[in-house]
RNA sequence: GUGGGCGUAGCUCAAUUGGUCAGAGCACCUGGUUGUGACCCAGGAGGCUGGGGGUUCAAGUCCCCUCGCUCACCCCA
C-alpha cells in the first residue's frame, strides 16, 4: 500500500469503474433507443428535494419514509429514495399537464436509500424511471408494460413478468377488511413477522417468504374478486392488449406494492438469478398522487423503475455482448523527434474525428505496440528518425497479421490512407 | 435493526497437526541483438498475511477485541 489510503468509499457506495462503464453505456444506450421509439422524452431530477415531497408521496408509515432516507435534518431536504414524487413535482410544477396533456416522461439517475446493503442492493443505486402522466387508459398501461418487456428482451434478459391489480381508493378498503378478518383467524400460526404484518400491514403478508405462512394464506380473499366495477374493467382491459400485443405475464394476486401511491395495475419483472433481489424492473399505477401533491385533481399516473445495478448483474452473468475498448490509431513515436512529430499529428487526427491513442513516457517501440495491441488500436502509425528524413510514416494495420505501408506524415493523408469507417 | 460466511500481492486463490509458508496463476514492467503487438521464453517489481491485544521458544495458522467485505432476514429497483 502506499500512503495511508485509509479513506475507502462508503458502505453501499460503489465505484463504477472504467471497465464496468461500458457495460453501463451499452445499457443506456439500449434502453434510450427503446424509450426512443416509443416517444418517450428524457427529463433531469435534481437529487436533492424537500423531505415532504417523500413523505407525502411514498408513504410516511413506509419503510423507506420511516428508516431509510438519507435526510438532512437541519435542512429538511432528502436525497431522493425514488424519482416518481420528484418527477410528479416537476410535472406539476411546470404545468407539463397544459403544454401537452399526456406526458411521456423518463429520467435516468441515482437514488438513495439507507438499508442493509447486499446482493443488487446499494444506498446508492441507479434506476431508469419511465413515467406516463395525465392518460388513465388501459392502453396506456399495456404499452408501458410492453416497452418494459422490448427492452429486457433486447438487453438478452431471462425474466417474467408478474401482474396484479391493487384497487382504487374505491375498492381496496373493503377488500382490506375482508383480509384483515381473515388474517385474525389464522394470526396464531403466522410467523412473527406476519403478526406484526397483520397490523401495519396486512397485504404484506401475502408475500410472506415463510412456508408456514404461504399455507396460510393460499385461500386468503384475493383483491382481483373484490375490484369495483371500473377497476375491473380497466384490469381486464390491460389483460387483453398485454395478449393482443403478444406479452406473455402471469397474474399474482399476492403482489403488493411498498409505496402508499399505487394503485390499480401493478407488475414488476423478475428473474430467478439474482438471489433474493428478484424484481429487475417493477411500477404500477398511480392515480391520486399528482392531486396529491397538490397538482391538478383527476390526473392519473402510471410508471415503472429499472434497477440498473441489477441489470448490470445480469448481463455480467449471463455474459452478455461485452463492448470492448478500443482506439482507431495509434501513433508511436520513436525517440524525441519522432514523438514530437507524433504528438501534433495526434492531436490534428482528432480533430479529424478518430480517436488516438499514444505514449508520452519515451517507452521503445516494441513497449508502444504492446500498449498499441492493449488499447485495442486498429491502426499504428510508426514515426521514427527515418521516417522523419523521407517524410513518410509506417501506418500498420493491427488487424491483418503483417500489413504495412507509408504514408506521408500529414493528418490528411494519414486519414486518407485510414479506412473512412473509423472517423465518427 | 437481526443472523450466517469471509478477510494472504492490483485480481483469483495456495500455504500439512501453530515451526524456511509468505507462494502460484493472471495482470504489470524489462529483456529475448540495433525500430514492430498478439503466442512463447527469461528475468523483475509488488504483501508489516485488514488492524490491535493475548497464548507460545515460534502464529496467516490458536484465543479475544475491533474494522471491513459479503450473503440472507426486514424492506425494496
Amino acid at each position: 500500500m502506499e500512503i495511508a489510503l485509509k479513506i475507502k468509499a462508503l458502505k453501499g457506495f460503489k465505484d463504477i469503474v472504467p471497465g464496468e462503464v461500458l457495460l453501463w453505456q451499452y445499457l443506456e444506450r439500449v434502453a434510450r433507443d427503446v424509450f426512443d421509439r416509443f416517444h418517450f422524452r428524457e427529463i433531469r431530477l435534481p437529487i436533492l428535494e424537500e423531505t415532504e415531497l417523500f413523505a407525502r408521496s411514498i408513504g410516511e408509515a413506509t419503510d423507506i419514509v420511516e428508516k431509510e432516507m438519507y435526510t438532512f435534518v437541519d435542512k429538511q431536504v432528502t436525497m431522493r429514495p425514488e424519482a416518481t414524487a420528484s418527477m410528479v413535482r416537476a410535472y406539476i410544477e411546470h404545468g407539463l399537464y397544459v403544454e401537452k396533456p399526456v406526458q411521456r416522461l423518463f429520467t435516468i439517475g441515482p437514488m438513495f436509500r439507507h438499508e442493509r446493503p447486499q446482493k443488487g442492493r446499494l444506498r446508492q443505486f441507479h434506476q431508469m424511471d419511465v413515467e406516463v402522466l395525465g392518460s388513465e387508459n388501459p392502453r396506456v398501461d399495456v404499452e408501458l408494460i410492453a416497452m418494459g418487456a422490448m427492452l429486457l428482451d433486447e438487453l438478452g434478459m431471462q425474466v417474467s413478468l408478474e401482474l396484479n391489480s391493487l384497487g382504487c381508493p374505491a375498492c381496496r378498503p373493503g377488500y382490506r377488511a375482508e383480509l384483515i378478518s381473515y388474517i385474525d383467524k389464522r394470526h396464531d400460526l403466522l410467523c412473527s413477522d406476519c403478526k406484526r404484518r397483520s397490523t401495519t400491514n396486512p397485504l404484506r403478508v401475502l408475500d410472506c417468504k415463510v412456508p408456514s405462512c404461504r399455507e396460510q394464506i393460499v385461500d386468503a380473499p384475493s383483491i382481483l374478486e373484490y375490484l369495483c366495477d371500473q377497476c375491473k374493467d380497466h384490469f381486464g382491459k390491460v389483460q387483453a392488449g398485454l395478449e393482443q400485443l403478444g406479452v406473455p405475464y402471469r397474474l399474482n394476486k399476492f403482489m403488493v406494492r411498498g409505496l402508499d401511491y399505487y394503485c390499480r395495475t401493478t407488475f414488476e419483472f423478475i428473474t430467478a438469478d439474482l438471489g433474493s433481489q428478484a424484481a429487475v424492473a417493477a411500477g404500477g399505477r398511480y392515480d391520486g398522487l399528482v392531486e396529491i401533491l397538490g397538482g391538478p385533481k383527476n390526473s392519473p399516473g402510471i410508471g415503472f423503475a429499472i434497477g440498473m445495478e441489477r441489470l448490470v448483474l445480469l448481463l455480467q452473468q449471463q455474459q452478455a455482448v461485452i463492448p470492448e475498448d478500443e482506439v482507431d490509431l495509434y501513433i508511436a513515436g520513436i525517440g524525441e523527434q519522432g514523438s514530437r512529430k507524433g504528438f501534433e499529428l495526434a492531436n490534428a487526427m482528432r480533430a479529424r474525428k478518430f480517436s488516438v491513442a499514444m505514449d508520452h513516457e519515451g517507452r521503445s517501440l516494441k513497449s508502444q505496440m504492446k500498449q498499441a495491441n492493449k488499447a485495442g488500436a486498429r491502426f499504428v502509425f510508426i514515426i521514427g528518425d527515418a521516417e522523419l528524413e523521407s517524410g513518410k510514416g509506417i501506418l500498420r494495420n493491427m488487424l491483418g497479421n503483417e500489413e504495412q505501408q507509408e504514408v506521408l506524415l500529414s493528418a490528411a493523408a494519414l486519414a486518407d490512407a485510414l479506412p473512412e469507417s473509423l472517423v465518427s
